[in-house]
DNA sequence: ATGAAAGCGCTAACAG
DNA sequence: CTGTTAGCGCTTTCAT
């Protein structure tokens, strides 16, 4: 079953080198105690396989050596991709990575963050679902914190990566405009509609612009999610001549969801999506969509943590600007 | 920056009640003390802000309310779904989830796995690559484990969801002979090739009983890993009439390497993948594939693990039956 | 160069 | 019913 063999503490190296527990502690840093005691020291740890525990450690207090991810949802394919490249690059860098999934809630997410805390990760990396809740601030006092794409409540961040929403909207609008479509559903990942939420800000701001009839429909991520959605949608009256999904995954659903009502894409209706999942170019038809460099997403998250970490200076803050991908799901107006 | 702040303490609590650390312990999880004190306590708790320290509770050992989820690879679409789909369930049971990426490596899951033991976890669920070394032996004596289709050298379960991968294999390859096929190449997923390995055993021996001529052919997980091998398989003079590849991920690559090579599917190849993801029968064409239930896997390995910590009795061992999904995928011999 | 001791926050055994 | 005490494994003064 479980807990038989208990695991070597400092005690025991000690016990058997005849030394003290504090020495021991020293030697196997490698700091103050004689070269030839270190060696000593290291032989019997390796011969027992001495690790130092990460919760005694934690408890002490100091580096843990881990880091706390945290994604508004891994239903959403595009964040499994992130957080996938992040767990990546954090070990790249010696880093233990606890992935942590809000699953679309802003409140759970806060509690996730709070209980990372706990653990005493040595940072935190948010991709989060939404504002919510002043409890940001004193989480970010408590932990060098870095978000991704989004702005958390009165948070002091250590690092920030933004994407560029301003264009990407404004670029696939522009595509939809040029198109001819003037009255465009968009699907946006949310629980509700919030104003202040950048994304949905620049569609506003953009659609006026262009003199385009934008209604945004809050939709939860995940192709059961949205499929439904755009079902209904799509059966309206005064059916929307594009639908414009703020999440790949999203937008999956709406093919579906058009699939279903024998709907053709992008013959009766377009649909674009927002993030370039890998996928994106293998769906039937392939989507239409903006490209943000995951990769460098999640380099340049990590690299803001690590540097801070290590008291380097510097600038920590990076746009990343997006890239319109044209397939065929978008077509002209019929 | 960070660590201002500093969390609640049991002692605060002592000191503001006028109780000893103990007794307010006591209180917090109604015990002992008077039906009086623990109101009070209860009130100057939440006044505070007071949460358990999960460090100090692992420290003196005792449950901490986390599994550790150790996947093979979070490169894989199905592991991702599969990741979700167990935290999921896990925080509907009040359960924290750790989750762990081997990336493909079989030497770095025993790491993490040692490392999830070293954080205290109640229990560990893992989804494993390969088998690789006895040491897994030690770690199921320290914590309750469960496994997701695949044996781990040596190790005791607590409980195990396994797929009848006979069945599974059995099913597609004969869907594939019933089509005509002779010659197929399998791409596994697996560092190196494992005469071991459940599955391709399955694959051999089934392959055999059909009189197919089947090549096991390595490969990493996703489309980057996938592709370019099947770009390779697919130019050879003597190019397989269907490719089966044992997970779907691998599969979109393999369907990307065909339209590379300006090659139809299902006309001059067949493309078969393994696990259904969602996304598999929207991609082009969509995919003939085996469905394996996703969420009833991770319900029984959560339920598994959950009825073990509470000490209930019973059978810990599911067998899950594929249901094959034959779609545009895969066709006829030309 | 090394040892003794305190303490991180919590729980459990043992008194009263 | 409640308080005292010890200790989980580690790091860090402070002595020696």
């Amino acid at each position: 079953m479980a807990a038989t063999g208990k695991r070597p503490t400092l005690r025991q190296i000690a016990d058997e080198t005849g030394l003290s527990v504090a020495a021991v502690s020293y030697a196997l840093r490698g700091e103050r105690v004689a070269p030839e005691t270190i060696e000593r020291v290291r032989a019997v740890a390796d011969a027992i396989g001495y690790t130092a525990d990460p919760v005694a450690r934690a408890l002490r207090g100091g580096r843990t050596g881990t880091v706390g991810v945290l994604v508004g949802s891994l239903a959403d394919f595009w964040q499994q991709t992130l957080a996938h490249a992040i767990q990546r690059e954090l070990r790249a860098q010696g880093i233990q990575t606890l992935l942590a999934d809000a699953d679309g809630d802003p409140a759970q997410e806060l509690d996730l963050a709070a209980r990372l805390v706990a653990q005493r990760v040595d940072g935190l990396i948010v991709a989060p679902v939404g504002p919510a809740g002043g409890a940001w601030a004193e989480i970010s006092e408590r932990v060098p914190l870095v978000t991704i794409g989004g702005r958390l409540q009165g948070a002091v961040t250590v690092g920030e990566v933004v994407f560029d929403q301003t264009a990407g909207v404004g670029e696939m609008l522009r595509h939809l405009h040029a198109l001819g479509h003037r009255r465009i559903a968009v699907l946006s990942w949310a629980v509700a509609i919030s104003p202040d939420r950048p994304t949905e800000a620049a569609v506003r701001e953009q659609a006026a612009a262009l003199g385009l009839d934008c209604e945004i429909v809050p939709c939860a991520y995940s192709l059961d999610g949205s499929r439904p959605l755009a079902l209904e949608v799509l059966s309206r009256p005064d059916r929307p001549t594009a639908v414009f999904a703020l999440s790949d995954a999203i937008a999956y659903g709406a093919l579906h969801g058009c699939r279903e009502l024998g709907l053709d894409v992008p013959g009766d209706v377009s649909v674009c999506g927002f993030d370039d999942h890998p996928l994106s170019r293998l769906v039937a038809p392939s989507l239409t969509t903006a490209s943000w460099d995951t990769d460098r997403v999640a380099r340049a998250a990590v690299g803001f943590l690590v540097a801070h970490l290590a008291d380097e200076p510097g600038d920590r803050r990076t746009v990343v600007e997006p890239r319109l991908v044209v397939r065929e799901s978008t077509g002209p107006v019929s």
